[in-house]
RNA sequence: GCCGGGAUGGCUGAACUUGGUUAAAGCGCACGCCUCGAGAGCGUGUUUCCGAAAGGAUUCGCAGGUUCAAAUCCUGCUCCCAGCGCCA
C-alpha cells in the first residue's frame, strides 16, 4: 500500500465536499485537516531523521577510511554513533504510530464526485436516466422464477441447505446449461469488443485485499480460508467478486503508456458472507453465498475514464438487451455511490413477479482511487509516471440473469423459451 | 510434504567466501554536443522520498536481528527453478 499525501493536500476541498455529501462526516471529525497534520509531522520528523541519519553516515565514513589505513578508530566516536542511533530509533517509532494512523485515515478516504451526481441519502434518491425493453402486459398469471424451478426441478435448495447451508443451491438440468451458456456468451461478447478473457484465482492473499477492501468489507463480505496458517502460509480470503483478483494482477506495476488502455473481461464465481442482509430475498438464488459472474475491466489514462466509463455501460446494456430483458439504468446518488467512485450507474432489470426492477450491475468509475491504494501507474517514453484510472462493470451476474431470463421469456404452458442469443451456447432453445 | 538451487536497478550481470569510499561492467532509454540529416562517437542522466536548488536520506525479494557500519553475517517469511513423493 502506498500513499500519497500530496493528493489529500491538492483535493483538500473536494474530499471535504465528498464526505459531507456522501454523509460520512459521523465517522470522524476532521478527517483531511488530521490527515493533512499528521503530513507534516511526518515529514518535520522524517527531515530530523534524515540529518542524524547524514551525521551518522560521516561518522561511519570515517570508521572506513581509518580502517582501511590501519589506523585506530575513535571510540569517543563510537559512543556517538550509538547515541544517534538512539535519537533515530525513538523518532522512528514516533513515525511509525503516526503513519499508521494517517494510512489508515487515507484508507478510509473516499473519492471525490464527479460533476453531476445526483445528491442523496440512500438508494431511494437515485435517479432513473434511461428505461429500455418492453414489459409485456401477459395474458396470463406470471409465474415466479421459483415456481418454474419447483415445477421443473432447476434448483434444489433443500438439500443444499443441509449440505452447505442456508443461501446456497444446486442449480439442475437445462438451468446449468443455461448458466455456462451465459458465461460463454458474455465472454465472446466482450472479447469480440478487445476484452482479453481471463480467469483469475479466486483467492487473494491479506494484505492484498486490505488494499481493495474496507476493514467493514472484511467482516461483512469476505470469507476467510482457514487452515493455511499451521502451515506457516499467508492467509487467504475468498474473493467476494472478480473484480478484486483481476484489478489486483497491476498492484505495484508501471504499464507503458503505448499499451493503455488494457481492457479484460474475468470469469469467476464470487462468495459472500451477505452478513447484514438476514431476511433480504431469503430464498431461492438471488442473493447467495455463492455465485458466478462476469466483469469487465479496463486500466486507463485519466483523461479516457469518463468515455470508457460509459462504454462499459453500454456493453451490459447490449448483452442486456440481446437477452431480451427490460431493464433501466440508474444514476447513482452521492450517499448510495460506492466510495471509491466518482460516478456511478447501475443496471437494473425487471422481475415479472416482483413488479421491479432489480439491481444485475454496477458500472464504477474510480479514477485513480484503487491505483493509488495499489500503486498501479503508467509510464509515456520520456519516464514519468502517474496513476492509471481504473474502470469496473459487471458483465452478467450468471445467477440474477437466470432469474430473468426464467421470468420474462416464461410462456403461458410453463415452458421457457432460451433467447436466440443463447441457443448456439445452450443447443437448445426451450426449457 | 521432502531435498537442493536461486531472487541485485528498465534488462543482462559482478561484488557475498573474508562486512568498509560511489552496487562494477554492459545493454536499453532520455537529454546534450557533433552533423545538412541520420548513424557512429563523446558527455550527462536514468529506484524512491524530502527540498526551489544545493544537498541529504533511502534502495540489492519482504520483515526483523547483530554491528560504528550489512547486497555481504544470523533468524523468520514470500516467490521462482529443478528433483522426489502425492494428485484432478
Amino acid at each position: 500500500m502506498v500513499y500519497d499525501l500530496n493528493y489529500v493536500k491538492d483535493n483538500k476541498d473536494a474530499l471535504e465536499l465528498s464526505i459531507k455529501r456522501r454523509f460520512l462526516g459521523g465517522t470522524a471529525t476532521d478527517p483531511v485537516g488530521r490527515l493533512i497534520e499528521l503530513n507534516d509531522s511526518i515529514k518535520t520528523m522524517q527531515r530530523e531523521i534524515d540529518s542524524l541519519r547524514h551525521e551518522r553516515n560521516v561518522i561511519s565514513e570515517g570508521f572506513s577510511k581509518a580502517s582501511k589505513e590501519g589506523k585506530k578508530t575513535d571510540d569517543g566516536d563510537r559512543k556517538k554513533v550509538r547515541n544517534l542511533m538512539e535519537g533515530i530509533k525513538s523518532k522512528e517509532d514516533e513515525i511509525g504510530k503516526l503513519t499508521e494512523e494517517a494510512k489508515n485515515l487515507f484508507l478510509w478516504l473516499p473519492n471525490t464526485i464527479a460533476e453531476g451526481v445526483p445528491d442523496g441519502k440512500d438508494d431511494s434518491e437515485n435517479v432513473e436516466i434511461k428505461k429500455a425493453g418492453d414489459i409485456t402486459d401477459r395474458k396470463f398469471k406470471t409465474k415466479s422464477y421459483a415456481e418454474i424451478c419447483e415445477k421443473k426441478d432447476l434448483v434444489d435448495l433443500e438439500n443444499a441447505a443441509r449440505v452447505a447451508g442456508s443461501r446456497f443451491y444446486y442449480l439442475k438440468g437445462k438451468l446449468v446449461q443455461l448458466a455456462l451458456a451465459i458465461e460463454a456468451y458474455s465472454i465472446a461478447k466482450m472479447a469480440s469488443k478487445g476484452f482479453t478473457p481471463l480467469i483469475p484465482p479466486f483467492m487473494i492473499k491479506k494484505d492484498v485485499y486490505s488494499g481493495i477492501a474496507h476493514m467493514a468489507t472484511f467482516e461483512d463480505a469476505l470469507y476467510k480460508v482457514s487452515g493455511v496458517e499451521d502451515t506457516g502460509e499467508e492467509e487467504r480470503f475468498l474473493i467476494s467478486t472478480t473484480e478484486h483478483p483481476m484489478i489486483a494482477m497491476y498492484s505495484d506495476s508501471v504499464i507503458p503508456e503505448g499499451k493503455l488502455p488494457l481492457k479484460f473481461v474475468g470469469v469467476s464465481p464470487a462468495f459472500r458472507k451477505e452478513a447484514g442482509a438476514h431476511g433480504k430475498d431469503q430464498k431461492g438464488i438471488f442473493r447467495v453465498h455463492q455465485f458466478n459472474q462476469t466483469e469487465q475491466i479496463v486500466f486507463c489514462k485519466p483523461e479516457d475514464a469518463d468515455r470508457i466509463h460509459k462504454e462499459i455501460l453500454e456493453n451490459a446494456e447490449e448483452m442486456w438487451a440481446e437477452l431480451g430483458i427490460p431493464y433501466r439504468v440508474v444514476d447513482i446518488c452521492t450517499g448510495d455511490m460506492g466510495v471509491r467512485d466518482v460516478k456511478q450507474y447501475d443496471i437494473e432489470a425487471y422481475i415479472y413477479s416482483q413488479e421491479k426492477y432489480r439491481e444485475v450491475g454496477s458500472f464504477d468509475n474510480t479514477t485513480d482511487w484503487i491505483a493509488r491504494r495499489l500503486n498501479i501507474k503508467y509510464s509515456d517514453d520520456s519516464g514519468n509516471k502517474a496513476y492509471v484510472s481504473t474502470l469496473d462493470g459487471t458483465g452478467i451476474p450468471v445467477q440474477r440473469a437466470l432469474i430473468a431470463i426464467l421470468e420474462t421469456h416464461q410462456q403461458e404452458n410453463g415452458d421457457v423459451t432460451v433467447p436466440e442469443a443463447l441457443r448456439k451456447y445452450t443447443g437448445f432453445d426451450r426449457i
